[in-house]
RNA sequence: GAGGGUAUAGCUCAGUAGGUUAGAGCGACAGUUUGUGGCACUGUAGGUCGUGGGUUCGAGACCCAUUACUCUCCCCA
């Protein structure tokens, strides 16, 4: 029997990384309920049409198929040897897989708002709080199977939402203690650039390019941009427009002059606008930045996009989103817009953890440990401390009977605070003992009072 | 998909230039101590050195292959 092993990229959550994730879960959860988002699950899997295209051709390779049951079906085999060649030519064919695993929470969402749009009352609002899965190559800060938790509304077009998402990412970081910067960027701006620089065909060449500035620096992009075939003139305007800088609104008004006249660039400027002078009267636009190097990858954002970023960390955007004016017509079912917003939980996690930021509460559990002296005693501690798990007080007794040594350690392993000791004394007396093992204090409690003692 | 790194006790790691019987710390267990923990001391258990081949009189160490894990790039949360 060789050694058990876990996936690559998969994880066991022991019981204080689960509560240091549930109180993540918590925190997101109640800012979306708060807001007026309505819960929504999906299944894990689905058919693998509803998934492939979706991603962009990088994305679809990404995606986990599953095997197809029956395979060994003997009346199937041409069928299955044929759908086989098919894969073995980079082909997919639903003779070998028909499902794939949820790789994103937002098209699994659009496939619902279209098979459901006749029931739902819209604007419609969701949250959906679950795992996803991709066949990427693990790394840091980077799994195979990790949370997402989305927050989108469909079937209205007004920017109010926009700013409504924003606010939602500004309180639940807030309250996670996470200092962050939410950058903001216009898909309209950066077709506006596609269309002065020759064409709305260069967008999503212009788009990848910008979007690496950070990473390899503007003398790279620009060689990027010239293989892509942009002029020097074009070249000179990407780099004026990427080497704008100053507060918000100097940066959108050398924008303005940069873009000129240009459709497009006009709108993606006054929906910026709008945004952030709306966030002025929250006192929440001081986490926003405009930042029009943001591209983001998915293809289907039409609008406004957002990134967050959090402060002083290594690690990459723990958040985004962004407007789709058209995501249901996917499948079939068109002028649906919507606009939505993703936490990635497992980085928020790993960026809490290195900065020391969970509270120091939610790893304890259990308050009371009741002492086993014996069968008789044991009975009595029993009772007693059903009494306080009716009080809502979380109590544990020692299952055996064992030297002292052993349950002090016990308690103290499992940070138990509080410790309770019936013997044969005790009982007899109607009282037990009570110590508190941070401080060491001992005090004798009568059993009646036990109930009502503070601990 | 491309390129690095690592693999020795439950955990973290030593192991020199290839040389007898494989080392430490922590943890576990037991005792000093069967009604008062954290400390200390004493003792015990625990290893097919990732796997398979090769070189050698001799391999944990060197070579080849393989697997797993991990990191970087691409891309993403």
């Amino acid at each position: 029997m060789s050694k058990p092993s876990l996936p690559q990229g998969t994880r066991d959550f022991n019981a204080v990384t689960v509560q240091k994730r549930q109180y993540i879960f918590q925190t997101i959860r109640s800012v979306f309920e708060l807001y007026g988002f309505q819960p929504l699950e999906t299944p894990s899997m689905e058919n693998l049409d509803t998934l492939m295209g979706k991603y962009g051709e990088e994305g679809d390779k990404l995606i986990f198929k599953i095997l197809n049951n029956g395979l060994d079906n003997p009346q199937k085999r041409t069928q299955i040897e044929e759908g086989f060649e098919k894969v073995l030519a980079g082909k997919n064919t639903n003779a070998i897989t028909e499902r794939a695993l949820r790789y994103d929470l937002t098209i699994p969402f659009a496939r619902y708002v279209a098979m459901n749009h006749g029931q739902l009352t819209f604007p419609f609002k969701r949250y959906q709080i679950q795992p996803v899965w991709r066949a990427d190559r693990p790394q840091k800060g980077r799994y195979r199977e990790f949370y997402q938790c989305d927050a989108d509304i469909v079937g209205s077009e007004s920017l109010l939402n926009e700013v409504d998402l924003i606010a939602i990412y500004v309180t639940a970081f807030e309250k996670l203690q996470l200092p962050v910067e939410i950058k903001i960027n216009n898909r309209q701006i950066l077709l506006g650039l596609a269309q002065h620089c020759g064409g709305e065909e260069k967008l999503i060449d212009l788009t990848v390019a910008i979007d690496k500035l950070d990473k390899i620096g503007w003398e790279k992009v620009k060689e990027e941009l010239n293989t892509k075939g942009f002029t020097a003139s074009q070249q000179n305007l990407v780099e004026q427009y990427l080497h704008i800088s100053g507060s918000n609104d100097e940066k959108l008004s050398q924008l303005a002059t940069l873009l000129g006249e240009n459709e497009n660039g006009k709108k993606g400027i006054e929906e910026l606008n709008y945004v952030l002078s709306y966030h002025k009267s929250t006192g929440m636009d001081k986490h926003l930045v405009a930042d029009f190097t943001l591209a983001r990858g998915l293809n289907y954002y039409t609008g406004l996009i957002f990134e967050v970023k959090a402060l002083d960390a290594q690690m990459g955007s723990i958040g985004g989103g962004g407007r789709y004016n058209d995501l249901t017509s996917l499948f079939g079912v068109p002028n649906i817009p919507g606009v939505g917003i993703s936490f990635g939980v497992d980085r928020i996690y790993d960026v809490l953890e290195e900065k020391n930021l969970f509270p120091a509460s939610i790893d304890q559990t259990t308050q009371v440990l009741f002492f086993n002296l014996g069968e008789a005693e044991a009975k009595v501690a029993y009772q007693q401390m059903m009494l306080l798990r009716a009080k809502k007080i979380a109590c544990e007794i020692y299952p055996e009977k064992s030297k002292f040594d052993k349950q002090f350690k016990y308690a103290e392993k499992k940070g138990i605070p509080n410790i309770v000791i019936i013997g044969t004394d005790e009982v007899s007396n109607e009282t037990c003992s009570v110590k508190n093992l941070a401080t060491g204090n001992q005090t004798n409690v009568a059993f009646k009072d036990l109930p009502n003692y503070s601990f």
